[in-house]
DNA sequence: ATGGATGCTTGAGATCGTCAAGCAACTCGA
DNA sequence: TCGAGTTGCTTGACGATCTCAAGCATCCAT
C-alpha cells in the first residue's frame, strides 16, 4: 500500500498518546454520527440550489454517461424509481436522455454544463465537511486515507 | 532471512515510490463513499426486521425518553414527520408515548422492550461495517478514532 | 389574567421507494 | 431464421418520508 508507511508513523504516534482504545461501538457510533453530519451537509447544499439529496447524489455520478441501469445500481434502487428523478433532473436542464448506439433499449443519462456547474457548487458549499477536513494537517489526512482505505474492501462486500 | 528480506524490500519500495498525499477531493470522495456503504448496510439490517432506515434511525436515538420535538432536532427534521414516524412504530409496539410530568404538551417516547430488542440486531446485524471495522487492529482503531474525533468539531458547527 | 411562545397533530402536496405489469429490443439456440 | 427467454425502461398503484401552513392545548412572562 502507498499510504503503508506514514500510517504505521501516525498510528504509533496516535497509540502512544491515546492510552484506552475505543469499543467498536464506540468506533461504529462516532462513524455513523460523521456519516450523518456530512449527509446533512451535502443535503444542505444541495437544498440551496433547489436539490433533493438524491436528485444531487445522482448528478453527482455523472462524470460520463450512464444508462438508467447502472444509476439504479450506482444508487442500490429500484430502475423504475430512476426514472423519476431523472425526469425531474431533465425538466430542469441539468441532466439529458441520450440513445444508446449500440443498444437502442438503452438510455444514456449525461450531466449538461448547468448540471455539473450545479454538483461542483454543491460539493464545494459543503461548509462543515470541507472546515473538518481542514482540521487535520496533511500528514494526518494521508493517515485517515490511508486506514479508511482499508475500510473499503470489507464495506464494498455484499451480505 | 526470507522474512527480513521481504521487509527491507518492501520498506525501500514504500519509501521509493514517495505516497503522495491524498487530494482533499479523493478523500472527500472516499468518506462520501463509505458513509453511504454503512447506510446500505443499516438500512439492510433494519429491513430484515421490517422497519425502514428511517424509523430504525428514530430508535437508534431512544436510549431514555426523549419528546417529540427533541426528536425532531436529532433527525434534523420538521416536528410534523416525527408524528408520523412514531406512529408507525408505536403501532408494531416498538415505542411508547409517554406524558411528561412536568409539561402536559410533551409525549416523550420510550423504546419498549421489543423495541430495544429489536434496535440491539439491527445494530449487530451490519455485516458489511462490522466486517470492515474488524479488517484493522486495535492500534489503528485507535488511530482512527482520534482522527475522527478531530473532524467532530468541524461537523457539528451549524453551517 | 392575557398575549405570545412552545409542543404536538392534522392535512395538503411533492418526492422517494418498491412491486407488478407492459412494451421494445436484444440474445441465443434449434 | 425464428421464437423463447432476457434485459432496459416506463407506467401505475401504493406506502413512507418530508415540508409547510394551520390548529389546539399548554406554558410563561408581564
Amino acid at each position: 500500500m502507498f499510504y503503508g508507511l506514514k500510517l504505521l508513523e501516525y498510528t504509533r504516534t496516535m497509540t502512544a498518546i491515546t492510552p484506552q482504545p475505543p469499543t467498536k461501538a464506540q468506533l461504529l457510533e462516532l462513524v455513523a454520527a460523521l456519516g450523518t453530519a456530512q449527509w446533512q451537509d451535502f443535503a444542505a447544499a444541495a437544498a440551496r440550489h433547489g436539490l433533493t439529496s438524491v436528485q444531487a447524489k445522482l448528478l453527482a455520478q455523472l462524470k460520463g454517461p450512464v444508462p438508467m441501469r447502472g444509476l439504479a445500481t450506482l444508487l442500490v434502487c429500484d430502475a423504475s424509481n430512476v426514472t423519476g428523478i431523472v425526469d425531474r433532473l431533465e425538466s430542469r436542464g441539468l441532466v439529458r436522455r441520450e440513445p444508446d448506439p449500440r443498444d437502442r433499449r438503452v438510455k444514456n443519462v449525461v450531466a449538461t454544463d448547468e448540471g455539473l456547474e450545479t454538483i461542483r457548487r454543491v460539493r464545494a458549499e459543503m461548509q462543515a465537511t470541507h472546515s473538518a477536513l481542514d482540521a487535520l494537517d496533511e500528514e494526518e489526512r494521508t493517515a485517515l486515507y490511508g486506514l479508511l482505505e482499508r475500510l473499503r474492501p470489507g464495506m464494498e462486500r455484499r451480505a
